[in-house]
DNA sequence: CGACACACCTGGATGC
DNA sequence: TGCATCCAGGTGTGTC
């Protein structure tokens, strides 16, 4: 599900109610997510203060004083803040209750997602071969050109490696890549500094316009306060294969490669 | 190192 | 209505 846009509304919708509060109990009610959920992490959160909620790449951190929680939404994960006692529905995996009467509450159907602990000092293997965040100084589309040189695989696929550039996933890639004009299949190692540069620039404007819109809500995805993202009413291509190019009318394709689907347009994107 | 297929898992949409 | 099949916002792992 979660794009950068839409862990960053999260981001936004839980921190305001778990900085300053205190945790005092973790519920885990399956032992593991992708990865099993470490068990000493209950008695490491015990009547810790949240300090921050911070995001790196798709991944949001719960920082307390020994260190933090790092959560990944993976592909249908959700975070709620709820008062405690609130009834659990199918899926309720774990549950960070508050000191104040409310908790936090992770939701994720397919279990792709994780909650795992980062000790103060460290950084989590996970978080050790991301590239800049998109919306950081050090994004650009030299950064992109560099990284590109030598590289067969199509740009698309290149865009969504997060040793590359952290965030931008199918929904966005592909966004993106239309509204730079560039064709989703071009080899990554082909395009020219000038093209990096528009798309770099495309990169950031759509990411912090679905920002602005609440994220995309494609199936499932709500903010923790339950709104739906409204970005979804603006994709350009996303899930629109076959329906006509809102730039120039033609009927978008779908790019021919085997796993993730591409919509894109063959008159706009080169 | 890079490219690629596959794995993990459930649920919703589609087609017969 | 029921059942099989395919697809989905991610990403680590294994193979070549």
């Amino acid at each position: 599900m979660p794009e950068l846009p839409e862990v960053e509304t999260t981001r936004r919708g839980i921190a305001p109610h778990l900085v300053g509060q205190r945790i005092e109990r973790l519920v885990a009610r399956i032992p593991a997510l992708r990865w099993p959920i470490p068990p000493s992490l209950a008695r490491a959160l015990r009547g810790r203060e949240v300090h921050e909620v911070e995001r790196r790449a798709k991944y949001l951190l719960l920082h307390v004083d020994p260190g933090a929680v790092l959560l990944h939404l993976g592909m249908s994960g959700s975070l709620q803040v709820l008062p405690r006692g609130t009834p659990l529905r199918a899926h309720d995996h774990v549950d960070f209750e508050l000191v104040n009467g409310q908790l936090l509450r992770f939701n994720d159907p397919r279990r792709f997602g994780c909650v795992l602990w980062q000790r103060r000092g460290t950084t989590h293997e996970l978080l050790s071969n991301l590239g800049p965040e998109p919306l950081g100084a050090s994004f650009d589309g030299e950064h992109l050109f560099r990284a590109s040189r030598g590289r067969s695989a199509p740009v698309k696929h290149f865009l969504m490696d997060q040793r590359i550039v952290v965030g931008v996933g199918n929904i966005y890639a592909a966004e993106a890549l239309f509204a730079a004009g560039i064709h989703p299949k071009r080899a990554a190692g082909r395009i020219t500094l000038a093209r990096y540069e528009r798309l770099a620039t495309e990169i950031r404007r759509v990411l912090e316009y679905a920002i602005s819109r609440g994220g995309t809500t494609l199936r499932d995805f709500l903010a923790p306060d339950g709104a739906p993202g409204y970005f979804e009413q603006e994709l350009f291509v996303y899930d629109r294969a076959g329906e006509p190019c809102r730039v120039c009318g033609t009927a978008l394709r779908l790019a021919d490669w085997g796993q993730r689907q591409t919509a894109y347009c063959p008159r706009c994107q080169r």
